[in-house]
RNA sequence: GGAGAGGUGCCGGAGUGGUCGAACGGGGCGGUCUCGAAAACCGUUGUGGGGGUGACCCCACCCAGGGUUCGAAUCCCUGUCUCUCCGCCA
């Protein structure tokens, strides 16, 4: 959510950054509706200071006995009464109007993020690990040793396209990963493991950004929850409404939760396998700062996710979002990319962004500033560290071996009753 | 799901229609006293919005949203959250 303010002190520059997103102008509609709004404001406060005197003169008329004066004034106060609320209405809906349009537009990208229009465009930072060499790969619903852990069909039966069954090593495998990845974070990255519901408020989700615009994209039960696509709107919601002390941030949290998405719109890609499915658990860190912290610990938390898959001995690289491509909270994304052989290319396994206080604007999230003074909106950060699903694709075809088995990385081990392999039958071994 | 009790400022806690943004106590901050500290005493202490170059002025907020009234923290309705008991349940 932007400040309006700050559009009505520099349109121009706003409306600059939303053309480097690719977006029309809108600073000179918004400043309209905010000239009515502020306009329809004054007015009613106008006639309310006056009823406000009236209305206390009409009780002092009345204790002295001055029908007459108690009377006319009681008149007076009737009639700025409908001033006040005619005034009032065309505030409201002004005001709504502009919150209406504010809801919508998207975080603007900072100066150092690269310009573009999509994919294609996104600047690689840095590579790390060089893909091993697989006579003839994979993909990972193909291997051997995976065969009777993944069952497509089965889940299918269940619930239909864009589902997984998994069986025996490999569900010992998923969840192996989502373990270590949480005591890795929990442990030397220092961040505080939580765990928060997966079924949230309309808030919640205004809040993050997913309402209202993308309402397509998430499931809603029948009684108004909300299945939350990423466990980033239930944990950056804990700051909603907050106002932190400054010497408490930054505040690092880690959790692993199932995450919902319909998918809408992206039919058609990757439709084998379990890439893209329309449930699936992801451990998701949250970073809660100020302001002037959030590059810092945007690089930070990069690191941190990037630190899981150097453990798991995965080769990835980093790349910067281009303008057209980021999110609609974001103001500057790193995705992470983890080499998959099988489809001989580098796919997104994370994603990890600052949103700078676009955030904490849209749920009121602040702070009191060192040494006192108004409080001010927090930065709001967020990044998978990782999508456990996918990097249970991603060991799987890096580990895939000649014979049909697979090679587990070995941090893996105390989570597998010390297995380092599993079998072409498909055993922990 | 059923029955009941509640939601007041940083915290505790008054306040059931009239000048209450809110008594009182605690905490915090500033000061007096002191070599320093404690104690004591004095003062101060919220958030959002609008207007003004500025000193400053105005409006709103006692869970939220409606309503009654000349006037509501106080009355009514709805929602929401918390607590207690019963039921159900992992």
């Amino acid at each position: 959510m932007h400040d309006i303010r700050a559009i009505r002190e520099n349109p121009e520059a706003f409306d600059a950054a939303l053309a480097r997103r690719g977006l029309a102008s809108l600073a000179g509609e918004l400043l309209a509706v905010d000239e009515q709004r502020r306009a329809a404001i004054t007015r009613a406060e106008g006639a309310q200071a006056e009823q406000n005197r009236a209305s206390k003169e009409v009780g002092a008329a009345k204790a002295r006995g001055d029908e007459g004066e108690f009377e006319r004034l009681r008149a007076l106060v009737a009639e700025k009464k409908a001033e006040v609320a005619a005034m009032r209405g065309e505030a409201d809906a002004a005001d709504a109007r502009l919150q209406a349009m504010l809801a919508e537009i998207p975080n603007l990208p900072l100066a150092e993020v690269p310009e573009g229009a999509d994919e294609a465009d996104n600047v690689e930072v840095r590579r790390w690990g060089s893909p091993r060499n697989i006579e003839t790969p994979r993909e990972h619903f193909d291997i051997p040793a995976v065969q009777g852990g993944l069952d497509l069909p089965l889940a299918a039966k269940l619930s239909g396209a864009r589902f997984m069954v998994l069986r025996a090593s490999v569900a010992r495998l998923h969840r192996a990963l989502a373990q270590f990845m949480l005591d890795l974070h929990g442990g030397s990255h220092g961040l505080t493991e939580v765990w928060a519901p997966v079924l949230v408020r309309d808030e919640a989700m205004f809040g993050t950004g997913q309402l209202p615009k993308f309402a397509e994209d998430s499931y809603q039960t029948t009684n108004g929850w909300w299945l939350v696509p990423t466990s980033e709107v239930s944990i950056t919601n804990f700051a909603a409404g907050e106002i932190y002390e400054a010497g408490d941030l930054p505040i690092r949290m880690v959790a692993h939760s199932q995450c919902f998405r319909s998918e809408a719109g992206s039919a058609g890609k990757d439709t084998t396998g379990i890439l893209r499915q329309h449930q699936f658990e992801k451990v998701e860190m949250v970073t809660l700062c100020t302001p002037d912290q959030a590059l810092a610990e945007h690089e930070r938390m990069t690191g941190c996710a990037e630190a899981v898959l150097q453990a798991l001995g995965l080769p990835y690289r980093v790349v910067v979002l281009c303008t057209g491509d980021m999110g609609f909270g974001a103001q500057k994304t790193h995705d992470i990319e983890v080499w998959l052989p099988g489809q001989g290319k580098y796919r997104e396994i994370s994603s990890v962004s600052t949103c700078g206080t676009f955030q904490a604007r849209r749920m009121n999230a602040r702070f009191r500033p060192e040494g006192g003074g108004k409080p001010e909106f927090i930065a709001t950060l967020n990044g998978s560290g990782l999508a456990v699903g996918r990097t249970l694709i991603a060991v799987l075809e890096n580990g895939q071996e000649a014979d049909g088995s697979v090679s587990l990385p070995e941090v893996l081990a105390p989570y597998l009753g010390g297995a380092g392999q599993i079998s072409a039958e498909g055993a922990l071994v």
